[in-house]
DNA sequence: CGTAAAATTGATATTTCTCAATGAGAGTGG
DNA sequence: CCACTCTCATTGAGAAATATCAATTTTACG
């Protein structure tokens, strides 16, 4: 595979214009603090299906998402694949438990980070209990929505499966001011199948069935939920 | 149902000699401290399937598990219940994220809990970084097993998930001080098929064929890992 | 002991997977 | 600008895993 990695240019946009700031761990931070946390940050951007740590690694970063979509998830030995979640920007990843990754992420698109190096992070939240409790928050947001998916992969049905996805997805793009008549998907079926616990195949016929009942419509690159109703019935909690 | 929650008696064992305490938040806490939280913490028991909190209730305590199991799940709309893990000795229970609870949680068998009135135990927690640093870690482990177990539920096959779940079953209790020969389980069939996205019925058959398969015995209210090699291996992650 | 609940077992149905083939877009080099 | 090729997505047919329905056995409890 080649390089992709791309070396972060000189910050030309720092903290001060971040767009994700007002959603990002970084909104609990007063100016001066914000300007001290942006010497820590590095901006990097990553390529299309670029590796940004890996399972096993030893944590020594963590990584607010700034731009783009990142896919997380766990491999078994023997390949197999579970995305554990889609990563949008004002996302913060990385947290570990034991010093290394618990999980792999990588971009789906181009995807821009800021990153942290852990040692100097983790000092810098020493002394600030309210960023303390902003990345309690979401640890604690990412358990939920982690619990909901369990629900998902255990109890439901293949459609059901695939409809609260694309009301659930629609619904994150809207929260971080995305929304518009098409939902585009950047990732691929086979993302989708190992986000739900299926298989690329019952993806693309659970897709046909919908638009065929007239639920979605299926447009390049993503879908539009032409019967949005029903959909939120189908993902009903 | 009967009444079910039993009225605190005047604590006749404080703090002091909690035997959960190097496992649960409170190992972080000095001697004074611990004394300051005993004043806030009630000590509760529960009855065998009795209800601690439930799902979208207005979430006003939080809880250290001190004796028993608890079961922590979802339920959909129409009665199909996901369990999203089992509470030991030593958890911390009822972290919510918009005040409400986002799961139910009930005894399984007799329970002892260490009730804390979530404004008063958040008061407490704000002049305290170490604990919050604590309840943190605590929230973070949760989300890592809950990874591990979309992974489980999303793209392991029924033998797999039932020697995964007796491994690592074993491998908790172990870890709480409860290794023994046989590896009780508290929890019915039909609980074990709720937490492994089974039905009653598959579980069943899957013990059954662990243990022709000379994997496992089973005892009377537990199992034995005649084979944890086996069993193991089975379980891989 | 007798009754109810829980667990097991069996027969069949259903869902989803697997394997295989085809189709549609995107990028490339002639 | 057009084949060519590669990847991704869709579709079909048959297989496999698990669910469902029903009966029986075992265990718990009054």
């Amino acid at each position: 595979m080649k390089k992709v990695v791309v070396a972060g240019q000189p910050d030309t946009r720092p903290c001060a214009d971040c767009a994700v700031r007002p959603h990002a761990i970084c909104a609990v931070l007063e100016q001066d603090e914000l300007r001290r946390l942006e010497q820590l940050g590095q901006r990097l951007q990553y390529r299309p299906n670029a590796p940004v740590f890996t399972q096993e690694e030893i944590a020594t970063s963590c990584y607010n998402l700034l731009e783009g979509v990142m896919r997380l998830y766990k491999l078994l030995p023997d390949g197999r694949r579970q995305i554990v979640g889609f990563a949008l920007p004002g996302d913060f990843l990385g947290i570990s438990v034991n010093g290394r990754h618990g999980i792999s992420a990588d971009a789906v698109g181009p995807v821009v980070v800021c990153r942290f190096v852990k040692k100097s992070f983790s000092r810098f939240v020493e002394d600030r209990p309210n960023l303390l409790r902003r990345i309690n928050e979401f640890v604690a947001r990412d358990l939920t929505e982690a619990q909901a998916q369990m629900v998902l992969l255990g109890r439901r049905s293949a459609e059901e499966k695939v409809a609260t996805f694309l009301v659930k997805w629609r619904d994150r793009l809207a929260q971080t001011g995305l929304a518009t008549a098409i939902t585009p998907l950047p990732m691929s079926r086979l993302d989708i199948a190992d986000y739900l616990g299926l298989t690329i195949e019952t993806v693309s016929r659970t897709f046909t069935k919908l638009e065929r009942d007239e639920v979605i419509e299926i447009v390049h690159g993503g879908i539009r939920l032409a019967d949005a109703a029903r959909a939120e019935a189908m993902a009903a909690a």
